[in-house]
DNA sequence: CGATATTACTAGATCGTTCTATCCAATCTA
DNA sequence: TAGATTGGATAGAACGATCTAGTAATATCG
């Protein structure tokens, strides 16, 4: 499927066979001493430990595994490594597996269906004992399901339509409703909603919350005041710059997540506008950056550092249980109220 | 050495001898089928994609590099994805080394040294055909050479002071010069210089370029002007307040990268300075994020594709042509004229 | 003392694949 | 028609580890 490439013209690799005849013991007394096992006396141990030294021994795990069938490497696969939101889980999650005591690898898809199913593939047959996945946009719930046929996986941050698969996410719905009443109780009655694709799960449930504050104030939800867009800085500008020009009258905006409501600023500000008086902001995730950019952005909180644990743990529980145990975590996602919804005066952040 | 886990309780794997069995073929024909290789009829072939099909038989590479001892994996070892410069950087490497024909698996060592031992042991171990790795602060030359011993490897970004090993870096001298000249042609007299490790080559050299562009305008360098940090926004913070608390009068700074830079303009204008007007600011790097905070950073552009493709190449050679072969690459770095600077008027950027 | 544990150590089978050498039948060549 | 060639197909030996079932020597016990 890939083409293969050649290792280094060396003779032969040093294996357990060399270091138990320089040792001059049995390969069964070497692979014992290897993973610490009693056993094997201590003069043994020592000679066995001394050749490795000497012959440079690097264990071949591959081998190990054919045999033993088990592993603790893990797979992570993430949609968006440039986005800070997904570097944050990824690291998160990198450090819930660690102390579980898996040796997660990475690898990005930047959005690609195609480079996904790849790396799916080429995970499972380095035998990974499973996988925790940020699923790329547009990603077909069958064909994810059958690369997943009977390996342990996890979805984080995007539940996918139509897949049962275990899952670890945010209160979507109740993130929007609780940063669209805040716009609400600030006096806002015209709202728009700024990025993100329809077809994902995450947008349908955060427009969701958006419409039902809405509604429960009486309000009604007009779909011209929705713009979609991709869920990049890019997206937020042509999402923002769209609402002002279409003789848009909003005067607030949810935007789908920071890094598209930071897109937001920037062409809000181009147009004149001064966020946080002239028009407010609220995004939804709060990375890093969001208490640092300036006007510091509203934003409703996901902890990603809880995600990762929670992802970690769904995951540990389909390795012992087998791929069948469905277990779900939806975090809860907080108002953390800044300036760029105007409710405080702009203070800190990036000037 | 890392606690195992084990598999999901399953029967047995499907094998190329289940596969075999169930086409009516030999395992021969099925290995030759899988890898698309001439020498087995259309009818037994048909029979056997069949089969795996029906089956759900998943390859298992381990097996395939015992054999053949080949492998497409390559190791990305990156010290800190949470900073936009490394993940921007790892993204460009790894569609480099994709396009090479690569599998690139990442992992992130927070700039633990620790880690980063773990990491190198494991990849060799799992059998990668060689590494990239952005060195984790305080990296130990001798051990790092011990780690690498006959692997093919390349650094990026990161020299490492006292290694022979191949290197994928920036005009790191060249660029802090351009930018303390920058500044100086702007009439600054009293520059500071923030942030970075002063164990690491980089810094060696950022700083000597800065002190090189002093002394060629016949400035003195003034130690008490440097401020060390880590190379973190946080540090970045700290290096600034302690520049204008300490009695400092400098009127410009340059910092040892962007992350370092957005940090010190947040304390800055914590401190009431106006970025742009009451104080200068140059960063290095040039991430995405440089053109968006306001007043946009001024910067030295180190193309992280390029810094990519470069890295993938010299691992490349050392693969084919064995571990000896150290070339290096040494990418330029260009100034960017933004606001931060003084020198343009404040305009774009976040608000 | 003889029976039984315990300890140190080991040969051979095994994991799932690829490689080498060979085989057979059909076709081509002289 | 004998011999060479070819294409399809295969058995058995690798690769580098682990596991099983054992052996031999020593320690422990009644």
């Amino acid at each position: 499927m890939w083409p293969l490439v050649l290792h280094p013209k060396e003779k032969r690799n040093v294996t357990i066979v060399d270091i138990a005849e320089a040792a001059g013991v049995s390969r069964a007394s070497v692979s014992l001493v290897l993973r610490s096992k009693p056993g094997v006396g201590l003069e043994a141990k020592a000679r066995v430990e001394q050749a490795m030294q000497q012959l440079g021994y690097v264990y071949n795990r591959g081998a190990a595994n054919l045999r033993q069938s088990r592993s603790s490497v893990v797979g992570m696969i993430i949609n968006d490594l440039t986005n800070p939101f997904f570097a944050q889980l990824a690291v998160g999650i990198d450090r819930a597996l660690q102390i579980s005591g898996f040796m997660p690898f990475m690898a990005n898809t930047g959005e690609s269906v195609l480079r996904q199913a790849a790396l799916i593939r080429s995970m499972r047959e380095h035998g990974a004992a499973g996988l925790i996945i940020c699923p790329a946009l547009d990603t077909d719930p069958n064909e994810l399901a059958a690369l997943a046929q009977g390996f342990p996986m996890v979805l984080a941050v995007r539940r996918i339509a139509g897949s049962r698969m275990a899952t670890a996410a945010s209160e979507n719905t109740r993130g929007a409703q609780a940063a669209t009443a805040h716009l609400l109780s600030l006096g806002h009655r015209k709202i728009a909603f700024l990025g993100g694709r329809p077809s994902t799960i995450i947008y349908q449930e955060r427009v969701a919350g958006y419409r039902a504050a809405l509604e429960t104030h009486g309000l009604p939800f007009e779909p011209g005041r929705v713009i979609e867009s991709m869920p990049t800085r890019q997206g937020g500008m042509d999402a923002m710059t769209s609402a002002l020009s279409a003789g848009g009258n909003a005067t607030a905006a949810l935007c789908f997540n920071d890094i598209v409501a930071m897109g937001a600023m920037i062409a809000a500000s181009r147009h004149g506008l001064q966020i946080g008086k002239d028009f407010a902001i609220v995004g939804f995730d709060d990375i890093a950056e969001a208490s640092l950019v300036s006007p510091a952005l509203t934003t409703i909180a996901v902890n990603p550092e809880v995600l990762g644990e929670n992802a970690a743990r769904l995951l540990l529980n389909q390795i012992r249980e087998g791929a069948g145990s469905i277990g779900n975590y939806i975090g809860d996602a907080r108002l953390v109220v800044r300036s760029s919804c105007g409710a405080k005066s702009a203070a800190g952040g990036l000037p």
